[in-house]
DNA sequence: CTCATAAAGCAAATATTTTGCGTTAGGTAG
DNA sequence: CTACCTAACGCAAAATATTTGCTTTATGAG
């Protein structure tokens, strides 16, 4: 009985994942984190709380992993013709995000995961980002620094001030970092 | 009868502060953070568990209490001649603090609690340093980058890599980072 | 189709968190 | 120094949440 809701082709345990999911999703737009709980997900994704718990352990790893299951990149970063241009872009639609009390929320959440594995995929993430921007530069045959610096250069300062200053994660600062990341991309390591 | 355990003279709640942020280190080196509770700490302080949830909250705020009480300044940051070298001498012990099974449970418990004002003051730490070591070097008359590049430049991408990576949270990391961010010193802003 | 297994349901047992109310410590004014 | 006043604490009952042992069910392999 492959076919069942001809939503998700994975079985019962994909569906109640994605009955969980899904559960705390609405809830989040409806109700503050101090007042959501387990026993409330569950019955909204039509489980029982016992299945939450022995799945994810608790609602703190729940949160996190919903959280960072929204944060797959939705389509490919835009095209600007240079790498300064598709930082720019890129990393703007991304404070955006991440500034509005959703994306504030959805940060908190992975960062109160216990779980290593988890800021490792958020950092994989940022890294695969950057990585595509560049090799693009690469292809155009623009010189570029490495990954590593825009990690460091452009990602680090970005995240930085959304976790601890939301107020300052602007797109001026991120001109401000990027051209400064790009002016010393031919310094070698 | 100010004169209690000739200890802090705070009175009474400072008392119960002082007690249960003390047995929450104790306990800390205990055990681990999975097996923490506030009924646990409540007993090894000496009061009720509802003490703890009224001033408190619940157990993830009053470990990101705890932590950020340790993070103060134990002492002025070494005298080395430079910029450059007292950014890294100071830079590697923090690493070296910060790398830790200690250190990292800190940042954790910092990061998963829900307060804002204490990202802020734990911004403000980081803050207070590099204004430290920037005026110390204006002093001296080097020319020295903003303490906003500084934070960008040297704090951010420490704090990025002690978080998502803490494997490459490494000296020869710092050096790097202080040496593109020195080098852009008088690029006006 | 049948069997083996992993995940879910259920409900009882624990543990934690919240709450109402009485008590105490410390501060302040007289 | 004494007599309040208030914020914080203790206590214990009530409400919730979490864990756990056992049963049931869905899925995939043979």
């Amino acid at each position: 009985m492959a076919i069942k809701e001809a939503a998700r082709p994975g079985g019962r345990s994909a569906r109640v994942q994605e009955a969980v999911h899904q559960a705390v999703r609405e809830l989040q737009t409806a109700k503050s984190r101090e007042q959501l709980s387990v026993p409330q997900i569950a019955h909204k994704a039509g489980v029982t709380p016992s299945t939450i718990y022995r799945r994810w352990g608790n609602l703190a790893e729940l949160l996190a992993d919903v959280s960072l299951d929204r944060l797959r990149p939705d389509d490919e970063p835009p095209h600007t013709g240079s790498l300064a241009g598709d930082l720019q872009a890129w990393g703007e639609q991304y404070l955006d995000e991440m500034t509005s009390p959703t994306g504030q929320c959805m940060l908190s959440d992975i960062m109160a995961s216990a779980e290593r594995e988890r800021r490792e995929r958020c950092r994989r993430y940022g890294e695969q980002i950057m990585a595509c921007l560049q090799e693009r530069a690469v292809t155009r045959g623009e010189t570029t620094p490495s990954v590593e610096d825009l990690m460091d250069g452009v990602i680090a300062p970005m995240t930085y001030r959304l976790l601890y200053e939301p107020d300052t994660a602007t797109p001026a600062r991120l001109s401000h970092w990027i051209a400064q990341t790009l002016s010393i991309a031919d310094v070698p390591d």
